[in-house]
DNA sequence: TAACAGTATGTAATAATATAACATTTATAA
DNA sequence: TTATAAATGTTATATTATTACATACTGTTA
């Protein structure tokens, strides 16, 4: 289970703009969306944003400089995170194959690192996006 | 085996560069240092920077901006990519790991996508940032 | 070799993404 | 209640990346 957080007012905007747009979000367009609600300044939305992911309410696609509301309930905070990502209508989802994470999860090498978190993003055609 | 490329002038001035550095640098660091040999412009960069990771000579680490020389000779094209990256000093390589490869590689799920291309970066401490 | 196509270069301007620094306010908990 | 942490507001600025347009080089093939 998710921990409940308390958000805050601007935290509380910006997750619901993201989550009700179901895809993936750019901070400046997240910016413009908000601007009628008081959120003015780049900062504001960053340091919503910051927290979000912080939490693991949302994630963000690094590949796109974007970001998406969780769609994985059971996830509790954002260290474990794979996308599927259309290259041609550039739709985005959040992937939950339990064997992949614990696949991930469990890897290690030779290196002697210590893995705490990863992100995966797979790249492709969706497919509609396929069969056209 | 990789196909020989060419690389142009540029390409190549600014390849040898993120080579020698063995480490990620990011775009206006490879601007600055190339300053000398007559690459004046943030585009004549990022040119170079495209064609190179199009070709598989470098890898972009999304989650830092950075680009990377390809430590794995065998790898035709930057498709599938991994990475190890320390979360307290940056160092970050290039993980050639045959059962990672061919595991994601194969990964498909119900979605109907088809996945041709990857990206994963691992976070974690280095061997060297754990023990301090 | 001339004509062409494709690739690479040069340059200026600007767009898009993200953070620093500082002042103030609100929420939480000892 | 008082101290502390978290969140907010605001201005300025740093960092990353692209658009648009003109020119030059490289390799092919008619």
């Amino acid at each position: 289970m998710q921990k409940e957080h308390n958000l805050s007012k601007n935290q509380k905007i910006i997750f619901d703009l993201i989550d009700k747009s179901g895809g993936p979000m750019k901070a400046y367009s997240i910016l413009f969306n908000v601007q009628k609600k008081g959120i003015k300044a780049p900062l504001q939305v960053y340091r919503a944003l910051d927290k979000l992911v912080e939490i693991g309410k949302i994630h963000k696609i690094e590949s796109r400089n974007a970001f998406i509301a969780c769609q994985n309930s059971s996830c509790q905070v954002s260290k474990a995170t794979a996308f599927s990502i259309c290259e041609n209508c550039e739709n985005v989802s959040e992937i939950s194959n339990l064997k992949l994470s614990k696949y991930l999860s469990n890897f290690s090498d030779n290196s002697g690192m210590k893995y705490s978190k990863y992100n995966l993003e797979f790249f492709g055609l969706c497919k509609k996006c396929k069969s056209k």
